[in-house]
DNA sequence: TTGAAAGCGCTAACAA
DNA sequence: TTGTTAGCGCTTTCAA
């Protein structure tokens, strides 16, 4: 393979004639060629099927048109639908969207690697779940760069992030102002050494139950690995079976509170009479499972649209001061939880 | 952008006070290079944090080491299920995944410019829903390529496809057997120029209707047009409150089904005791949705692995005859449909 | 074991 | 309006 050669530039000019230079010209529309010249320039690209090597074309400018959007997995849902966003948010520029991704694997040749790879790029979205504060302390891209994620990140990064704390307090006080006393949180994590997505969203339960006089209770704090739904659903089943006594699920993603759902299900409870659940990120799917799930919205479009604005000024302008943006979450109720009494309703 | 100069191999070389050429033995894993001198430009390369610029080796060397999966879109769970077997099954072979999104849009430029960013792969995957029978036709890729997908193409593509027909035929033929008797199909088209997965589908459900001695009735194939949950769910509903009599869904797609879930739910219908429903693509999510949705899956494993076979064979041997694999189908049971009475089921 | 020269296919800069 | 020259950063080839 790639041994026949292929068609290039100078095989069209020979055949129609004209310089090498003046192909170029056509292909890239610049205005200094002949309407003639033109024509039977493209007629000749017709004729012998003639494709522009984007290698050589991207060596010589810089430039690809491309910007790639990098993801732990292709197949959470939370990830497809970003990259759904990030896409139709790209085309009107005239760019084009690449989704790679980057694994749970770190291993040292595999990170320099793929660190040469966001070269390749005009800019790069790096939702950068799977690295670590030192991985991207060492690292220095000379490409366009903004972080989403929710993670410490070295403050030399441009950053867009959802207000994780805010959302799981908001969702907990909904919870609690629809009657729920025993909150499970599904996916929680108590401590850690660098805050990341589990104990922001932990923190945020927690300071709700504090200001509702309840004290965080750690035996309502469900690990879950691997956010999974499967996962999710097999851990609240087996705790609850084991006798957990709850009446709500905060789920630390929709993916686990969908997991939640399914696994009280499993082991005999009714959602939302015996349970109520909320989830986080208002996935498209979540509105119409059963019941509809009452979620957080963070502020999908905006986010996107900030980050793709970081990057768009990092692309006109070598040195932007980084900027770190943190989206505005709101509470989506659905079927999921109960409709407020009048009772437990409490402002916000 | 990229105007500051990036540090190149020639910089290490000099700093290493070695050739140009030892340091990219050195970065190839070439033997013929000293250990010491091994040892010296790999710490070099590490303190001026040299990465290698992976658009000049590709346009000599003419390889890649990336595969790109080309779907219509990010955001169908069906292709980021495939994104992400396809991504696990490449790993191995040292080869990386890349997606890109072809979009509805068939442009003449556009589709133009596409095709010559296949060239920058190794190879190509195409799932070619957007792309019609001309398109094909004309393009001559010099890529690896294989098309996934149910559409009509060119006899000269290597190309794996699902047993459509089987599979829908197996899906009612469940139905009929757990005593369901005006199955719609949603999705479902009855005829079109060319064969595509709708009336492929479509077809598989009319041959199990005549083989239980019932004529299709037209009335009971409803259109979805984006093949979207949204759009199912309100497409169903929309029926069945117009007043059409149905105790059977067959969706062509899980994701439709799972809207045809909602959608009943929506207009006070159970599933499955007053309609029974069943899917097609055993997406991950199938399993976990209320109540579980009982599908048809399509051999995802297999035919994935049928594809990198068949792109590995042209990636390795210029031109190989073309193959044409079609997967092997299978009933999952779950929630959606009754468990078959001993009176309606029938042996296949 | 190491190095020098040539060239992958294109475009920027300049010349005619 | 068209053409010539140089070179993007790397690897292949061949010589030392």
């Amino acid at each position: 393979m790639a041994k026949r050669r292929t068609t290039q530039m100078s095989d069209v000019a020979r055949a129609a004639g004209v310089s090498l230079m003046t192909v170029s010209n056509v292909l890239n529309g610049r205005p200094n060629v002949g309407a003639d010249t033109r024509l039977r320039v493209l007629e000749v690209v017709d004729e012998l099927g003639y494709e522009i090597n984007l290698t050589a074309r991207r060596l010589r400018t810089g430039r690809t048109g491309a910007v790639s959007l990098i993801v732990p997995r292709f197949d959470h849902q939370y990830y497809s639908e970003l990259a759904s966003r990030v896409s139709d948010a790209l085309a009107p520029e005239g760019l084009h969207l690449v989704v790679e991704q980057s694994g749970a694997v770190r291993e040292r040749e595999l990170s320099a690697l793929s660190l040469a790879r966001l070269q390749q790029y005009d800019g790069v979205l790096l939702s950068a779940v799977g690295l670590g504060y030192d991985d991207l302390e060492r690292m220095h891209p000379d490409v366009p760069i903004v972080l989403l994620g929710e993670q410490d990140v070295p403050d030399r990064y441009h950053r867009i992030q959802m207000n994780n704390t805010a959302g799981a307090r908001l969702a907990t006080d909904h919870l609690l102002a629809c009657g729920a006393r025993r909150i499970a949180v599904l996916g929680g994590r108590l401590e850690s050494d660098r805050p990341d997505v589990a104990t922001q969203r932990t923190e945020g339960w927690a300071a709700a139950l504090r200001a509702a006089d309840q004290e965080p209770d750690p035996a309502l704090v469900i690990p879950v690995e691997t956010f999974s739904l499967p996962e999710a659903r097999a851990a609240i089943a087996a705790r609850v079976s084991d006798g957990l006594d709850i009446d709500g699920v905060l789920g630390l993603t929709d993916e686990i509170a969908i997991g939640a759902m399914a696994g009280l299900r499993d082991v005999g409870r009714s959602v939302p009479d015996d349970v109520q659940v909320v989830g986080f990120d208002n996935l498209r799917i979540s509105e119409h499972v059963a019941p509809g799930l009452t979620t957080i919205d963070p502020g999908h479009d905006a986010m996107v649209a900030e980050a793709l604005r970081l990057l768009r000024q990092q692309m006109e302008e070598a040195a932007t001061p980084p900027e770190h943006v943190v989206g505005t979450v709101a509470l989506i109720e659905r079927g999921s939880t109960l409709v407020r009494t009048a009772r437990s309703s409490r402002s916000r």
